[in-house]
DNA sequence: CCCCGTGCCCGAAACGTTTCCAAAGCAAAC
DNA sequence: GTTTGCTTTGGAAACGTTTCGGGCACGGGG
């Protein structure tokens, strides 16, 4: 058992360069105030001795909270949620912050523990895609927190999202504007986003003077491409099937596509999100689609400034806007 | 201003339960020796504070690192990435890990930066997808390290890969089977990987008595889609174009495909790497693909081991195997 | 009656940094 | 020569936890 060889400390650094403990500090910080020669003295040390500062005992005296922030989040494996990642990595890592990822369990309850956790770790801002549920317990942990893709309840705090209402409108007017009549929507059990679109798909009915056929509205027991496979191989199955889908998820949107291929009559399709290869399909994916990487963008740069203080205004919600891109599934003209 | 409602400390909940500061410290880490009167009023206290512990503080003990791990890692974009970081995220949650994510520049000195970063944060155990360039100054940072799908210069390490040569093997000896004779290879710049890969291909065309024509092993200057699909372009211009194209990566692979779209003679193409919707393809694409998850989950569990001290046995290298999917674009036959 | 375990609990020390106060050096002004 | 003020430096306190050496109470054995 060879003796750890434990890291080189300020103490270290002072006593070798043969001044004191606060002078190394300050040299660390950017040195204002130390004359260059005593600076220099001190660099050489450092170097020598390897010598890396402890975030850990930094982070312990009181107003310093730890460089890093907090994202929770769900599968990194949906395109959706990895561009929220990256894009708010790369803001935070731009202010030298650490972005540290919690648990992600799919339960509200593993959620909280996973939130309270990273509080425990005096991280300086939450980002979090929230669950259903109360978040009431996150108002007085004294972290600056912003919400993204769907409000929270039981607290007051920034929000980040996307207009799924506008979207939701915006897809179905496009198909009803195509002629069709009977325009399913299959919907992910997210519950926000979800209900507001299709709130924005029971509007642009209204608006056209249509009333919705409630069977076409298909609540999906999971977000999941397999359930929408299914599910969509039911729906055209049935004696009068719908001549246009609306896909509420990118990922429902892939198991429609999948259910598709055994179809005759070929109904329209819209997805909401958009998707690697979704113009390299047969036919290309119609989708509506919002900037998720300005997302990420704006609730890291939103947190970063509420970490610093900088930022004292009242909780905001800034909303996104979606934007309809027409590739050709989308304008598929009705069946028969 | 309101002032700051500090979180209350270990302290605060001993004074609360009239108990000693020890005690409470005892009763948050499980409760051994103490008497379960004493126990549940430190936990009603506990309770009524909202209490949390400061893991940075505990943190600060000698030999007690705090419960993270470090993933440095590239475009989480990119699936084959976001996999990774999905499997070992879900692996050290297991454990109660949490995963700190560092910058990701491309560049090595922005690596190397991010890196000192995660090591001055006390993580137990890092993850790395190396960039090229030395690795040694980790050799002293006393933290375990392991490396993902590429090895490291300057340091002896745990390390988990894919077979890269056996897969660009079966991918090439593929295309070779089916009469092929002319097989390009389209090689991202990611150096390790991808000559491992070439590698395969070139070992695959000696087997079989054939040597390579240099002019179809193309060098891209990017690993991006737009960069291959340029390539590709002018690949399929040349007078005697490449009857198959062998994608060394999932971005390469879809640049290859979104430049064949214009093409009449369509080569038959092979990827590496899989990738969502590849299957839903006007012709499916054939991959050589092996467990992403895997690598991921075997690295955390490898890491873990270490930081714990349960593994010590010298690094170990561990190669994962890849298989052929067949589905339809590699088994196009030569044209003319 | 004394001694010694055995449980349970207390509180000080230590971890490595930042920050604050004071001291020291020095130059300029008187 | 003294004062004043500024820059540079040293060192102690504090952050919130874990750990460790005791202390106290109680009971049983001598």
């Amino acid at each position: 058992m060879s003796a750890e060889p434990s890291r080189p400390t300020m103490i270290d650094v002072a006593k070798r360069a043969g001044v004191g403990l606060g002078t190394v500090s300050r040299v660390v910080n950017g040195g204002a105030g130390v004359r260059a020669e005593t600076a220099s003295r001190v660099h050489a040390a450092i170097e020598a001795l390897g010598f890396q500062r402890n975030e850990v005992a930094r982070a312990l005296r009181p107003g310093k909270k730890s460089a890093s922030l907090a994202l929770v989040i769900g599968d990194l494996t949906n395109p959706f949620y990895a561009t929220i990642a990256k894009a708010s990595l790369e803001v935070a890592a731009q202010s030298g912050f650490a972005v540290v990822l919690g648990s992600v369990d799919e339960d509200p309850e593993g959620e909280k523990r996973a939130i309270r956790e990273l509080v425990g770790r005096q991280v300086a801002g939450l980002m979090i895609v929230p669950d259903q549920g109360d978040h009431s317990f996150l108002a007085g942990a004294g972290v600056p927190v912003v919400f993204l893709d769907r409000p929270a309840h039981g607290i007051e705090a920034d929000i980040v999202m996307v207009d799924n209402e506008g979207g939701g409108r915006l897809a179905t007017e496009h198909l009803l504007g195509q002629g069709h009549q009977r325009i399913a929507i299959l919907l992910a059990p997210s519950y926000y986003t979800t209900g507001r679109r299709l709130r924005g798909y029971r509007r642009a009915h209204r608006t056209a003077g249509l009333t919705v056929d409630e069977s076409l509205v298909v609540q999906l027991p999971e977000g999941t491409t397999e359930a929408a496979e299914k599910a969509t191989g039911e729906l055209m199955d049935r004696p009068s099937p719908p001549t246009a889908i609306f896909a509420s998820t990118n990922f429902v949107a892939e198991g429609v596509l999948r259910a598709l291929r055994l179809v005759a009559d070929q109904p329209a399709v819209v997805g909401f999100d958009d998707f690697r290869m979704a113009d390299m399909l047969p036919t290309p994916v119609t989708v509506v689609a919002s900037d998720t990487e300005e997302l990420g963008r704006t609730a890291a740069t939103l947190l970063l400034g509420r970490a610093a203080g900088t930022n004292t205004r009242p909780p905001q919600r800034i909303i996104l806007p979606c934007a309809l891109i027409p590739r050709g599934s989308g304008e598929r003209p009705p069946f028969s």
